[in-house]
Order: structure tokens, then C-alpha cells, then sequence
DNA sequence: TAAAATTACGAAATCGGTTTCGTGTTAACA
DNA sequence: TGTTAACACGAAACCGATTTCGTAATTTTA
């Protein structure tokens, strides 16, 4: 990279100190008309840059805030991320960010490099390896070195920070209720295992809304998947039971379940019905179109980066968690058309 | 944010000067063996971690790179820079991400803060406003300034910097010689605008291989679509042609052309083709399966990041801009299934 | 005309590290 | 015993900005 000009250089050129180029270029009124006209044309004419480094480290911030995803090929997250970088750049922040992949030891080691001053907030949805793990002691660290933390969607209850989560019970219930309204009575439940909250969450909403119907949940249609070994076979099991309709945790779990309801010869949505998660490509291109719980990752990003950005500029303020809920709509496609 | 443990603070404690506290912690020879005992303790204890920004400002680098994407929620782009990720974290970079969003101005902006000294160089695909203006000067500025700089997919030939794209035409020449060998004649192409280069290109592949079967390119079946109206009724009017086979040269395009078919109750494969580009999710879950173009997004941010490393960390070498081509595969699924 | 106020600028500290060079003390050697 | 070398550490410069405070020169006021 070529040598960018400083302020020194200016100082040194014009034959005044660093001091007055400094003035000079932000118009202060301690600096003669003249010699600020000369400084500033010599400045303008050289194309000078301050350093954004050396202000950083003088102004003790940086503008800029971390963002920690297990993943990034991925809808939902791909989503938040939009939102994160929206409400930052309003704010004049940039982002940086990693990925986790999921997995515990990558998480660990994205925190520690952003947690050496290089950001002045980190954002987090927690890899599933570390929900399962159950040790999050580089979040209780992060927490006692103060430093603004905000989790979303995949969030630790003990951890003491800001969090945005998706109202996952109420959008299990919503999900149910809409394939029993729909006349649907035997509904298989296709999750994830239980470490991964949400999962569990929308599970708590799906029970309760078959409750409410006086319907006893089955544990032979409901499936916990296991994503080291093959989805398809997992779901296969659940058609070998007497359902009508299917609610997936997530799209993926919804389309494989589409294609083997086709495969059977089962027609969608008179013989069964499917009703996802998470509103993406997939849900709106297939055919049919699958009915799904829209989450709102946009709104889900930028309410997690103002929270931040809210805590980060405001760190007098004593400290209170906040937890923003964002309630989840349903999306009816052709996939759940009433019968 | 906590008042962080510095050198100063350690040296104080302890008695000794700063220098000998930073030659402790690198366990310098000049150190005696008690003193850095009780300086790596002590520092230890006070989980001490170096100031980055310091750091950054003293060895004139920062360890980041820049990237500036068009979009994020897209399969395509965000696979790109999962490979780009990868490659920064083999080689101890951190990534700090912008989006365009398509748009020159936010462009330009994302440009200039990047280029103030907080990255050490930058990826860019170019946003489509700025392929349409013609205005590079942005570009051609970082260029003069000497600030490495990667373009991949969406590049501009004028600018002189490394490069990364796919194998556009020989894409463009492939999907449509697929087609030809099943027996497709009337090949309707769903294209972007002329100034988006890489559906320009893609174009010129399709008509090589139809030249080489000695087909005429028909106009009536190549539309060029204006993202400012309806997709859907603009790929309409090409179905009011007589065609057996669709190419479109995104994943979008592909699913939107394949609900159109099926409205208008046409079999797919049987009746009419359809291939896509970009291999994501909707291609792989759709039912029919969408044979598509598979631009290997993981690859391409791989390479530009490893070019521009490379680029980095060589500043003496003489500069000799780079152009990496990846091929493309074709990945044929049940849209294109023989007659 | 002397005192006070204003103007225009520079010296130096600061942010948090690294690194070069110098120096006092002790040990080894002739 | 005088010289030299090794050892252990500190002072100060540096990276690129900002900002406080001091001050000489000029202008205003009494």
C-alpha cells in the first residue's frame, strides 16, 4: 500500500505543527482564515485521510460491532445480518463478522479476537455444539469484562444480557392451531433435539395448542432430528404413522417432508398437510407453495443492533437486561389450504 | 465498557518499566526468569489481552479485509463469502462487511470507509446500479492509492486489479448444449439486462452453442427482464411463444418460469424444459428438481480471498494483475430429465 | 500609556502498545 | 586489580491522530 499522507506531512510541508493542521482541518476558530485556506487546499489537494486507527485508539471506540453466526448460508440468518447492518450503518457502525459453524471451539476463539478491542459490542446467536455443551463460560467472561453483549434467536437464559428472541411457543401454537382449524387432527411434529431451544420451544407451543383441542400428544409422530444421520430416514418413520399434517421446525425438515408425502403418492394439501418455519426461497418457490411461520429476521436484526448500539452509547445507565420478544406470523400458503 | 488492564497498569503494580513488561509477556531473553514469572502471573491473573487498535496502529496493518457484497440474502453471495471467511480465518484475517445493496451511492460510501486505513484490502462485486452508470472512478481511485483489491463475479475490465469469475459463457454454452442433446430446439432464455455483464455473457454462450447446432437465436424467446416491473408477466409473454426448453440464468427466474409452466398445464420435463443457474436451495427443493448451473460461490471466495492475501503480504512484487476463471458444473436434476 | 484581552499558534501529553539504544551492576577473565 | 562481557532493565521514540495549556504578539480598553 502506498504511503498515505499525514498529518505530520502536512505539518512539516506548510512549515506549522501538528497541532494547527489539526485545527485547521476541523475549521477551528483558533486558526487565522489564511493558514487554514492553505492548510485545508493542501489537504484537499493530496486526497488526506485521517487514520482511523489512530482515532480509535485515541476516542477508545470503534464504531464497529461484532457479529457472531453459526451460520450464513442459511435464510433466517442471512436475514438477521441485513438488519444488523441496516440499523448499524444508520447509526454510523460498521460490522464485522464470523461464523461459528456451529461449533463450540470456533465460537470460543471468535469471541476472544473480538473481545480484544477491536469492536465496542458483540452480537450473538450461540452455536448448537455450545447449547449441547452447556458451557458458557466465555459468555459469563465477556459479561464481566462488560462488554455490550446482545444474543438473538439462540439465546442462553443465564447469561445476563440483552436478547431478541422469536416468540417460539406462541408460533408452535399458532402453527398447530391453524392445521386444527383446518380440520387436521393427527399432526406430526418434526424438531430438533432438544438442546436447541427453539426447537424445544415450538414444541412446548405445539403442545399446548393440541391441549387446548383436547388432542394427547403422540410421541411416535414426533421426531427430534438427528442431523449427523439422514433426515430423510428420520422423517420417513413419521409417514409410516396414521398423520395428516406435518409442522416442521424449520424448512428444510418441511420440503424433505413435501417430497416424501409425493413420493407416497400423498397429495398435498387433501391428504396431508405441511406447515413450516422460517419463510424462505423454498417455502415460496416450491409447488405447492408450503405454509410457514415468517420470523422476521430483519426486525429480529435491527432491534438486536439498536439494543446494542442503545447499550453501547449509553453505558451509565445502570444495568437492567432487556429481552425483546418479536411474535412470529403465519404465512398460509397452498400447502395448508382448508379442505 | 470496564476500564481494560494495559501494559501501564501492570508495569505500575509491579514496579518495572512498560518495556519490561512487553519483552515479559513475549518471554524475551533480556527478561530475567523471575521477573517474567511475576509479569505473565500477574498479567494472567488480570486476564490481561493487548489492544489490538494499539497494535494495528504501531505495525501499520489491521489483519481485516473489507468486503463489499451487492446483496446477502441470496444462496449465491452468501455461500461466496462463507469461502471467503474460510480462507481469511486459515490466514488470520477478520472480515468487516458492507452491503451495496445494489445501489452506486452506498457503494461509494462503503468504499470510503473502508479505505480510510481499517482494512487491509478489499473484495468487492459491483453493485448492478454502478455496471449500469459506468462510473468507476471509486474504484479507480482505491486503485491509485495502491489499496489491494479483489473483484470477483461482477467485475469491471477497466480496472486494474485482480480478478475472480466464473466461466460465464462457457456456463451460458453448457446449459444450453444440455438442452440441445435432449432434443430441445425452441430454447427460451430468461436473461438480466445487457449492462449486468455476467447475464451478457452467459447469453453469448447461449448462443454459441446454438449457432454450432445451427439454430437461429430468436429474439421473441429472449427477454431481458427490468426488475422494476412484474418478473412473472414479463416471462409470461415468452411462454406465448411456441418453446420447448427454458434457460434462465438465475435460480429465481428458473423457479418463476417452472410456476408459469405448470399453470399453464405443462409437464416438466416432458413438455418443456427448464434449467437455472446457481445452485441453491430452491434448484435442489423444488419438485420438480431444478437442473441448474452450479457456480461454485464457496471456490470463488476462496480464491479472491487467497489473491488478495496474497497480494497483502507480497507489496514488493511488480504488479501483474491476476484473472482466476471457475468453471462451472452442470448439475442435472428432473427439469431436464431426457425425453 | 499601561493593563487587559484577544488572536494565532506550538509544545507536550495521551491513547496502548513495540523496539532500539543506553546504562548500571555483577561476573568472568587476563 | 583492571578490563571486558554478560545480564537485566529503563528511557525514549514511534505509530497518527486530538486536545489542553501556555505564550508571544497584537489589539482593545481604561
Amino acid at each position: 500500500m502506498k504511503q498515505k499522507i499525514t498529518i505530520k506531512t502536512i505539518a512539516k510541508e506548510l512549515g506549522v505543527s501538528t497541532s494547527t493542521v489539526s485545527k485547521a482541518l476541523k475549521d477551528s476558530h483558533e486558526i487565522s482564515k489564511e493558514t487554514k485556506e492553505r492548510i485545508q487546499a493542501y489537504a484537499n489537494h493530496y486526497n488526506y485521510k485521517p487514520n482511523h486507527l489512530a482515532l480509535q485508539l485515541r476516542n477508545q471506540k470503534t464504531k464497529v460491532i461484532g457479529v457472531i453466526l453459526p451460520k450464513i448460508v442459511h435464510h433466517f440468518f442471512s436475514t438477521v445480518i441485513k438488519g444488523i447492518e441496516d440499523g448499524a450503518n444508520k447509526k454510523g457502525y460498521n460490522l464485522m463478522v464470523c461464523f461459528s459453524n456451529e461449533s463450540y471451539k470456533k465460537e470460543v476463539e471468535n469471541l476472544k479476537v473480538l473481545s480484544n478491542g477491536s469492536v465496542d459490542g458483540i452480537i450473538v446467536s450461540v452455536a448448537s455444539e455450545t447449547l449441547k455443551n452447556k458451557d458458557f463460560s466465555h459468555f459469563s467472561g465477556l459479561i464481566s469484562e462488560e462488554i455490550p453483549l446482545v444474543l438473538f434467536d439462540r439465546v442462553i437464559n443465564d447469561i445476563l444480557c440483552d436478547k431478541v428472541v422469536v416468540d417460539d411457543v406462541g408460533a408452535g401454537y399458532k402453527a398447530t392451531q391453524h392445521l386444527l382449524e383446518n380440520g387436521r387432527k393427527k399432526i406430526a411434529l418434526i424438531t430438533t433435539p432438544d438442546h436447541v431451544n427453539v426447537g424445544l420451544l415450538r414444541r412446548q407451543g405445539y403442545e399446548k395448542a393440541l391441549i387446548e383441542s383436547y388432542i394427547k400428544a403422540d410421541n411416535d409422530i414426533i421426531v427430534k432430528i438427528d442431523e449427523k444421520q439422514s433426515i430423510t430416514q428420520q422423517i420417513e418413520k413419521v409417514f409410516d404413522h396414521d398423520i395428516d399434517a406435518v409442522f416442521a421446525v424449520n424448512e428444510i425438515y418441511a420440503a424433505k417432508s413435501m417430497r416424501i408425502a409425493k413420493k407416497r403418492g400423498l397429495k398435498i394439501p387433501e391428504d396431508i398437510a405441511i406447515i413450516g418455519f422460517t419463510d424462505g426461497l423454498i417455502s415460496e418457490y416450491s409447488s405447492p407453495s408450503i405454509t410457514t411461520i415468517a420470523q422476521h429476521g430483519f426486525t429480529m436484526g435491527k432491534q438486536a443492533v439498536e439494543l446494542l448500539i442503545e447499550r453501547i452509547e449509553n453505558e451509565t445507565e445502570e444495568f437492567k437486561p432487556k429481552k425483546i420478544v418479536i411474535s412470529s406470523d403465519l404465512k398460509v400458503r397452498e400447502s395448508t389450504k382448508t379442505l
